[in-house]
DNA sequence: TGGTTATGTGCAAACGATTGCACCAGCCAC
DNA sequence: GTGGCTGGTGCAATCGTTTGCACATAACCA
């Protein structure tokens, strides 16, 4: 009926009968880590013949038995977003060299997908998750996390400690930056925060309350406002707030890339030029604002070694007797990437150009 | 020793005796398609206390009974590419509403790492393949599909039809170009093709050859130069090519984004300006290159319908019987997108402006 | 009323692996 | 020479489902 290449798959049962021996025998040679068990020879016919025979394991046996799945969960918000796909790549770069991979799935940033999402990997038996789409407050992860099931998140973090994480320096970003946009001479900088939900959103913000005085800049609270998405709508509509308020500045500090795009295009409308008259940054590096005009002075993350450590991390917590119950929190270096989109103050009312070399590129 | 919460999973028996019955009764009610088995009263007790208990299928034994994993493998190239996220996206929407996930793999274009992928997925028993890494010859697939595995190429296709394949209408898009930049005034227009290995690099580069002709442009072989890569360096390898060689041309079609990014950043760096001096355009519309400068004219393809599509087609073939073999292809419609990287010509020797209505959008 | 036919439920055998335990050699030591 | 080890292998239970089959009970019709 159907075409005779129906090959059935070759089980332990095959190759023991091949060989002569018993199905457990097969078994025990196959692991590495039972091998002992079994007389030298025996186990190298043994593994000659599964390798001739094309033997592979069936992972749904070996799950129902062992009740491991050698598969995790990872759920991102959109992974359209281009902030994403390097953070997943690292995931799956560190899962496939331990037999591990990933099943995805996306929020949209609404948590009761998120809490679904959780339900179906769950329900499939995933050995952990990592988790790019929490918020700060959180309950349901941290009963994930109680539960005994290993969670890390990644790029964001959750309030409550006893969750794994691996995330960037935020405060060590946003302190590069202004020391970066002082150095320049600017003293009036204004902030567009992100949601402040999210842990890269506070953060930020913090640090740049935490430095901002000390640096000697303004630290008018007119000078922040907050957008509630991390796009590039919000920052236009962040832009059109700072200027409907009248407040002076000469330089934007955004919580991330998109909202700096949003925001220059914003300024552009209103005629003030990027970045003749303002300074402007960015956060993350993402591709392409390398490319734009003008191309962006931002914060590099390491998205992939982000995603990379979270995925060894999480292997290191799945694979350990489940004893040690401290969280691990991971914090990666970032580094400031100097472009267009800032340049020296050009000299407002004659009092300075003492400060700083000014860094300008050419166009 | 542990958290006296550790919560054992609630499996069929535990609803058997919950309601008193036994668990093959508990199993057909549960299924929708073996529902009708049962007395009606009897269903909804099963039902409601499943729901009470908050019994979840254990998809490992489910999967070695029945032989279906509803898990789908997905391999692309390099999900960081940003052609691929909105794609796997529409994969995953599809799959979701059907109960199904999906596993991803990365290839980074070499072919020993795709079969490989493939290796791995097939010994967790996916229930079907969606692969966006095909090159045009590709034995292995081919071979997959005749064994009765259900695959589907994306965005790609490889020159066996007997493989199902989502992709977009690529002579359609070379064609709107062309007419575009021909109503623009362009007469000598070269061409940066992609890879010829690749189905996609192949069908522009063909559009490109068929149409050229017959809209009266110069089909001067020395207009045409092949890119080893869908990338940025190509692109400014390419142009400079191009430029060395001697080629005059006023505009430049390129096989995709990333070329015509790269290819843009060559010209400028010899003094040749798009678009005053050079038209360029793209294919994908990929995220981005509408805040770049110049924005982009370009093709963009509905990158995120093609991966529904294909989603949406690999479980009807999972879920079908065997015994129907026509592999479907699904040819998805492009959109014009013109942007400012395209400008009319200016009047090079007086011999024309008769043409057309220069659509130039001011900057 | 008796024999057939529905109809609903239970029984038990798979699916393919892992793993505690029992067994049986052979070896050493007393 | 006997008792105790020890190292290698087989036995069989088990994980949680699905599903062909057997078996009741009820319903039907002549």
């Amino acid at each position: 009926m159907q075409k005779t290449s129906i090959k059935k798959r070759v089980t332990l049962k095959d190759v023991a009968n091949a060989v002569g021996v018993h199905v457990s025998t097969v078994s025990r040679a196959l692991d590495p880590r039972t091998r002992h068990l079994i007389t030298p020879e025996v186990a190298e016919q043994i593994l000659k013949a599964s390798e001739r025979l094309d033997y592979r394991q069936n992972a749904a046996a070996y799950s129902l038995k062992t009740n491991r799945t050698r598969t995790i969960g990872v759920v991102v918000p959109d992974i359209t977003n281009p902030v994403f796909p390097p953070i997943i790549r690292g995931v799956e770069d560190a899962l496939a060299s331990r037999g591990y991979v990933a099943i995805l799935g996306n929020t949209d940033g609404d948590m009761r997908r998120e809490t679904g999402l959780v339900e179906t990997f769950r329900s499939r038996g995933v050995d952990g998750l990592i988790l790019a789409s929490v918020e700060r407050e959180d309950a349901a992860v941290s009963k994930l996390a109680a539960e005994g099931l290993p969670v890390i998140t990644v790029n964001r973090r959750v309030d409550d400690s006893t969750v794994a994480s691996v995330v960037n320096d935020e405060a060590e970003g946003i302190r590069r930056v202004l020391t970066h946009l002082v150095s320049l001479g600017h003293r009036r900088v204004a902030n567009i925060a992100g949601p402040q939900s999210l842990s890269t959103g506070a953060a930020r913000y913090a640090g740049f309350e935490k430095y901002r005085g000390p640096m000697g800049l303004a630290d008018d609270p007119g000078l922040v406002v907050f957008a509630n998405a991390f796009n590039e709508a919000e920052g236009e509509r962040c832009v059109e707030e700072l200027l409907a308020s009248g407040a002076e500045f000469t330089a934007i500090v955004c919580s991330n890339d998109r909202l700096a795009v949003g925001a220059i295009a914003a300024l552009s409308r209103h005629g003030r030029r990027c970045p003749e008259d303002v300074s402007v940054t960015g956060y993350n590096d993402m591709p392409m604002v390398e490319r734009m005009q003008p191309p962006l002075t931002t914060i590099r993350i390491q998205s992939n070694k982000v995603g990379f450590e979270a995925g060894q991390l999480l292997v290191k917590m799945i694979e350990r007797p489940p004893g040690e119950y401290e969280a691990e929190h991971i914090v990666l270096p970032i580094e400031l990437i100097v472009r267009g989109s800032t340049r020296a103050i050009h000299a407002p009312n004659g009092q300075d150009g003492d400060t700083a070399k000014p860094r300008v590129r050419p166009l």
